[in-house]
DNA sequence: CTGTTCTCCTGTGGGC
DNA sequence: TGCCCACAGGAGAACA
């Protein structure tokens, strides 16, 4: 799923249920993700309790109130998060391959079909684990900026949507946002990055910060509709204008249908009249 | 260093 | 209906 706004969604969405609640239990019915689950996961969260909660990247990051200890989250590409009350009755469905139990008996499920998601634990900073040191800046974070991009395009001999989605460069655009971002700033996806002007390099910013922005406020609003019904967290519906939309009349031109190529074996729609090279 | 390709895994939807 | 293939929102590893 998840990109950064259901990412950033997620975590806040589960701040409620579980902050300073205590760890009774942590289930693990499958350890082969990602990466192996730590095997001493249950015996080092079990008794504490999560105070801190950040995001970095597409990683959420849960520390420990009363210990230097933190766990490190990523949902991958189909990892959802179920919450479910003391009182719900709840039966583990296929997938389910960790569940965190609370005091008082709520409890949280990593739901992973695809199993790309991952669980590790660091007693350092998260910014020094070795998963976490490489990341660029954050797209919504003010070092995030013409200037920066437009350095970092200008001795790159890639696509520009390659070189949004480089994880040195910016973290957290994913396929679909680098699509809409683009759309938004009208530029080709297809462009040699070292063409982008330090205004062009402005405006790809800016609709890099806007498209995240609104899909995490969409985001928010769909979470307490949607946690009502099903206790799920993870995916939502946005309103996309060009991704999966191939075919279908541009929105802006109202004249040309939405094209799509393949860039680096993933799928870019675009529109040819709006986004010209 | 840079950039590209491969890989992990399961589910789903379209075409035949 | 059933079968097969392409493809799916990530990103590290391996390689040129």
């Amino acid at each position: 799923m998840p990109e950064l706004p259901e990412v950033e969604t997620v975590l806040r969405g589960l701040i409620p249920h579980i902050q300073d609640q205590t760890i009774e239990d942590v289930i693990i019915r499958r350890p082969d993700l990602r990466w192996p689950i730590p095997l001493d996961l249950r015996e080092r969260l079990v008794g504490h309790s999560f105070g801190h909660f950040q995001r970095r990247a597409k990683y959420m990051l849960l520390g420990l109130r009363h210990a230097p200890l933190t766990l490190i989250w990523h949902l991958g590409m189909s990892g959802r998060v179920k919450v479910v009350s003391a009182t719900e009755p709840y039966s583990y469905a296929p997938h389910d391959h960790v569940i965190f139990v609370f005091e008082g008996g709520a409890r949280i499920i990593f739901h992973d079909p695809r199993r790309f998601g991952s669980l590790h634990l660091t007693d350092q900073s998260p910014d020094e684990h070795p998963l976490l040191t490489h990341l660029g800046v954050e797209p919504l974070a003010a070092d995030f900026n013409a200037d920066y991009l437009y350095a970092l395009c200008a001795r790159s001999s890639v696509d520009l949507k390659s070189r949004i989605m480089d994880q040195r460069v910016v973290v957290g655009v994913g396929n679909i946002y680098a699509s809409e971002a683009l759309f938004r700033a009208r530029l080709h996806p297809a462009r040699s990055a070292h063409t982008l002007t330090l205004e062009e390099a402005g405006l790809l910013v800016g609709a890099i910060k806007d498209v995240l922005l609104a899909a995490i406020h969409s985001g928010g609003s769909s979470l307490r509709d949607h946690a009502q019904v099903s206790g799920e967290m993870g995916y939502f519906q946005h309103q996309f204008a060009v991704y999966d939309r191939e075919g279908l009349l541009c929105g802006h031109c109202q004249a040309m249908p939405i094209c799509r190529i393949v860039q680096k074996g993933r799928s870019t729609f675009y529109c040819p009249t709006c986004q010209e090279v």
